[in-house]
DNA sequence: CTGGCTAAACTTTTT
DNA sequence: GTTTAGCCAG
């Protein structure tokens, strides 16, 4: 799943995430299962922000006690439907403290279902329900099954209910079924993935399907993969292997202790170097962090240092609201009953909110032709001439044949005054959004372009504004769950203590817990030839309530106990002796106290 | 009705 | 540190 989606596509007509497959497949049955052919997909941010439309018609916005935000609403209305459990059963047990809202709840995604529908759009789940839907037909299961010789999913430790419903449908006999994946390394219960879907898989069948174990590790050494065994062995629920590998070494795996965050970044910059001085590009080495943000320090030496990275995972390229701006104009006329989308646009005029971009929005969406009705609708009064530009913009995307992507070109001529109205760093967007062109000019049209950067966005970020770099080299830095299914020979994982792994949200329950320990058994099997725990003592809070500390003191993460350490290199950095030769190159300052000082607010 | 302001709440991982 | 609800002037 994910990374290598694309990858096969040309030996392999279908290959793609359960997503991606089955908004593929959608547009293709469309007709058979009422729906329309030319549905547009919300991504979990435009589904929130429709969650929240509707959360405000039902007047559930200024009850007496608050409402749970427009975020969880989505969450718990995503597990209900992945997970294939009732409300009540998944407010008891993942949102105990929402349970008071049942009714409201149930009203709310009522009427969402209500409004996706009126306004012809999907969003993530609803491409994995009306295909499971489908194939409860049992002439569409035939003849959607048969488009299939063999279907094969990778990662089934990390499907849910809704996926595998859709598989045994697909396949009823098990025939020409083959799935793969490690019940160990299951990281997404949060979005209702079930580790029940691989171990019960071969009882699925009769004969029950055959399973095979693949126990030969080719990947890291020995020492590495003794304590990664070591740290899963600890696991309340006893898992099926235990991997081997051939390639020996003595070189165990390293826990580093280190002052602060800002040590760690340093120890990272220096050992980084040193590696690829011997000969080990900086690709090949990679930093790895439970939390987007964990890796803000880090990020501040690298650029100072002038190291080049792609981070991957965390906030994306396309969340961003000039990005999003953008986008919306091409997404309103590929779908003008999309109100979402429809409210975007129009309050980027100045004088328009959302009173009046309510009345316009109702009065087009009855019309056959939404577009050309906006010319003979409400004017928003405060809208002044912006608003006939504004229309003929959208008139002239929709009637014209622009063509693509210079219609994407017209529409950021179009928004570049209000982006320099809007945000103070114009000059910095404006960058983003002439890469958003060089991006779109790979897509063969707008529709192409809006379904596949919905559900595969360009998941890299960089410190040098756009440009892909292919053939240059670059640090990673990864989130450990976009880390998946990759390998690098050299491997940092940052701040390995309690509060970071496990999260200190993720603690509150057995489950919770037990995920975290398979994210830190994810992140050490990354690595080939090294691995580095980095432990900083030592953290800076931010915005905490508590005054006057301004650091907490860390502890090792609880899931590399003491009877562990022996498996590990123990070191402390800097080293004491070190400290007076090993530093910065001579051209350099020794140290960047202005830097220090910064980063200590960060 | 819009938009600028203040106060307060919340803060992960992703298709 | 960021988002969101509520208040108020124009």
């Amino acid at each position: 799943m994910g990374d290598q989606a694309g990858v096969l596509t040309g030996a392999m007509e279908w290959a793609g995430t359960f997503h991606g497959v089955g908004a593929r497949l959608l547009r293709d049955i469309a007709d058979q299962i009422g729906l329309h052919p030319d549905f547009t997909i919300h991504d979990r941010e435009d589904a929130a922000d429709l969650m929240n439309l509707i959360r405000h018609e039902l007047g559930y916005s200024k009850l007496d006690s608050r409402f749970p935000a427009k975020s969880t609403c989505l969450s718990i209305y995503s597990r209900c439907v992945n997970g294939q459990a009732p409300l009540e059963e998944v407010l008891r047990t993942a949102f105990p403290w929402c349970g008071a809202w049942t009714v409201e709840l149930k009203a709310l995604f009522g009427a969402y279902v209500e409004a996706k529908q009126q306004q012809n759009v999907l969003d993530y789940d609803d491409l994995l329900l009306y295909w499971a839907q489908a194939v409860l037909d049992p002439g569409l299961a035939t003849e959607i099954g048969g488009r299939f010789d063999h279907v094969l999913v990778d990662e089934y430790q990390d499907t849910n209910r809704l996926q595998a419903s859709i598989l045994l449908a697909l396949k009823p006999e098990g025939r020409g079924l083959t799935v793969v994946g490690d019940d160990a390394q299951s990281i997404y219960a949060f979005r209702a993935a079930t580790v029940r879907n691989i171990l019960d898989f071969p009882s699925h069948f009769s004969p029950p399907a055959r399973v095979l174990t693949l126990d030969q590790n080719y990947r890291s050494t020995q020492p590495i993969l003794t304590a990664a065994n070591a740290v899963i062995d600890l696991a309340a629920e006893r898992f099926t292997k235990n991997l081997w590998t051939e390639r020996a070494s003595d070189a165990a795996p390293r826990l580093v202790t280190v002052r602060s965050e800002t040590d760690q970044a340093r120890y990272i910059v220096e050992q980084v170097l040193e590696r690829r001085e011997a000969g080990t590009a900086l690709k090949q080495q990679a930093v790895l962090f439970r939390t987007s943000s964990h890796s803000s320090v880090l990020e501040v030496e690298l650029t100072r240092r002038n190291i080049p990275y792609v981070k991957f995972g965390g906030l994306k390229f396309l969340d961003a609201a000039h990005v999003k701006d953008v986008m919306a104009v091409l997404r309103f006329v590929q779908n003008p009953r999309d109100r979402v989308v429809g409210f975007r646009v129009m309050q980027v005029l100045p004088g328009v909110g959302p009173t009046s971009a309510q009345r316009v929005m109702d009065h087009i969406f009855a019309a056959a032709d939404p577009i050309a009705a906006l010319s003979t609708g409400p004017v928003p009064p405060k809208a002044g001439p912006e608003w006939t530009g504004f229309l003929d913009l959208v008139t002239d995307i929709a009637t014209r044949d622009l063509g693509w992507p210079a219609e994407l070109e017209h529409a950021r001529q179009w928004y570049e005054p209000h982006l320099y109205r809007i945000h103070e760093d114009g000059e910095v967007r404006l960058g983003d959004l002439l890469q958003l062109e060089q991006i779109a000019a790979g897509y063969l049209s707008r529709e192409r372009f809006l379904t596949e950067l919905t559900l595969d966005p360009p998941d890299a970020t960089s410190d040098q504004a756009g440009v892909p770099l292919l053939d240059e080299d670059y640090l990673i830095l990864s989130t450990i769950h976009s880390a998946k299914g990759q390998e690098w020979t050299s491997v940092f994982v940052l701040n390995v203590v309690d509060g970071c792994l496990p999260s200190d949200l993720g603690t509150g329950q057995t489950a919770d817990l037990e995920e975290e320990r398979r994210l830190l058994y994810v992140a050490m099997t990354r690595a080939k030839d090294e691995l580095h725990i980095m432990l900083p003592q030592r953290f800076f809070t931010h915005g905490q309530q508590k005054l006057g500390d301004r650091h907490v003191y860390a502890q090792r993460t609880r899931f590399i106990p003491k009877g562990l350490l022996d498996l590990f290199e123990r070191v402390g950095w800097p080293a004491a002796e070190a400290v007076a030769p090993a530093m910065a190159p001579p051209a350099e300052p020794r140290i960047d106290v202005a830097a220090r000082l910064k980063s200590m607010w960060q």
